[in-house]
DNA sequence: TCTGGGGTCCTAGGACCC
DNA sequence: TCTGGGGTCCTAGGACCC
């Protein structure tokens, strides 16, 4: 989509299309999606609000609105699912298509292109644009050169010469980092790298970096789709589509830093309970706690913690992170964030718990079911703990 | 009033096992 | 005068993506 969360809110809001406009972006926060106009004056999406203010003051900001947000994702990945069930949806907004045995159904992959970006927009009021390519990563170069409201082709015979005089970072996986480091190493370009061979490339930047970045260069990456759909507002797991995520996590920043342990961790069960809800949610339980705490420097630090056997049960993941909490003896340093995160899930049918001596007949876990229940039906934050209550 | 929140994958060291 | 090699699991950090 062009522009997501943007195009979604002038749906609502079409007298400000042609004015600069951003979403996000509140207090410590930064923009989720800034239109075009807004991008001509420089702001982009991952930008701090104050950064973006000083670019553009005149800018409408706008709140993001989740359950639209949501609700258009689904619809989207339900129009691209029409298509084909080989889709790799890997953000609310994105997804890979292999349409590869659409064809004799609906034509010419930029048949198909062009039918999914009218139904998109017909159906959704948004635009989208298509990159078309034998694999992951130069389909996702041509569709991000394609935007906005396009489509672009690269066939096989022209990638390489497409390729050769982009610079390094514009590579699908090569990010900030990694592209300073090539540029040190005197690897500015794509033909720069496509030079080399891969056994001298992966001396010099690592085995698995050096191998991918090798078929990167060469437009000979990944064709084969994930149909995990991970993070996508969680409608992957839902749709029973492909396998379980791999880990489900939640954290906050606080609107002030916060230096006393009653405030940090009340949020830590907060954040606790909304990640041990989508876990039971999902069906899925998790061995493995990470804490993650951000100080006031920015400094970020993780400590984790793994369990006899996966859990579901919010109290279990709390003490755990509680642990990890009073582990780090932090007296008074300033927090600016904290998160929970499990790991290593499991579908809960796979779980076998084991019994304890002694253990009572009803637990917590029953607790969660009743809260989950009375959410269900009165909607989420009807039962709460009592620390978390206004 | 700098710098969100949701994820995946890789690396590297140490413990532990055979 | 000694301490191999292969594997897995756990932990912490970091790069990257949207």
């Amino acid at each position: 989509m062009d522009a997501f969360y943007a195009s979604v809110m002038l749906r609502e809001r079409p007298e400000l299309r042609d004015q600069p406009v951003v979403v996000g972006g509140g207090h410590r926060g930064v923009v989720l999606a800034a239109n075009y106009p807004a991008r001509a004056h420089g702001v982009r999406s991952g930008m701090s609000g104050t950064q973006a203010r000083r670019l553009c003051p005149q800018a409408v900001r706008l709140a993001p609105d989740y359950d639209a947000f949501s609700t258009v994702s689904a619809a989207v990945l339900e129009v691209f699912r029409r298509v084909t069930p080989l889709v790799e949806a890997v953000s609310p907004d994105e997804a890979f298509l292999d349409v590869r045995g659409a064809a004799r159904r609906l034509g010419t992959p930029v048949e198909i292109a062009e039918r999914v970006r009218a139904v998109v927009r017909d159906e959704q009021g948004i635009t989208c644009s298509v990159g078309i390519a034998a694999t992951i990563s130069v389909a996702k170069l041509a569709s991000r050169r394609a935007k906005p409201d396009g489509v672009l082709v690269l066939p096989p015979d022209q990638v390489a010469g497409y390729l050769a005089p982009l610079d390094v970072g514009e590579l699908h996986g090569i990010g900030e980092k990694t592209r300073a480091r090539l540029h040190e190493l005197g690897l500015v370009t794509v033909a720069d790298v496509t030079e080399l061979p891969v056994a001298v490339l992966q001396q010099r930047v690592g085995r698995h970096l050096g191998a991918h970045l090798h078929a990167l260069a060469h437009g000979t990456d990944r064709s084969e789709l994930t149909t995990r759909a991970t993070g996508v507002f969680g409608y992957g797991a839902r749709s029973g589509a492909g396998e379980p995520d791999r880990s489900m996590g939640a954290q906050e920043t606080f609107a002030r830093d916060s230096a006393d342990r009653e405030t940090v961790l009340r949020e830590v069960l907060r954040l606790t309970a909304k990640v041990a809800r989508r876990l039971r949610t999902a069906e899925v339980a998790g061995r493995t706690v990470t804490l993650t705490v951000r100080f006031s420097d920015f400094r970020t630090i993780t400590r984790s913690r793994t369990l006899a056997e996966p859990t579901d049960v919010t109290q279990e993941i709390y003490a755990a992170a509680v642990v990890l909490h009073d582990a780090l003896r932090l007296r008074g340093v300033g927090v600016r964030l904290v998160g929970v995160r499990v790991e290593g899930l499991v579908p809960r049918a796979r779980v076998e718990r084991q019994g304890v001596l002694g253990e009572r007949e009803h637990g917590w876990s029953d607790a969660d079911q009743a809260v989950d229940r009375a959410a269900r039906r009165f909607g989420s934050g009807v039962v709460r703990p009592a620390s978390l209550l206004p």
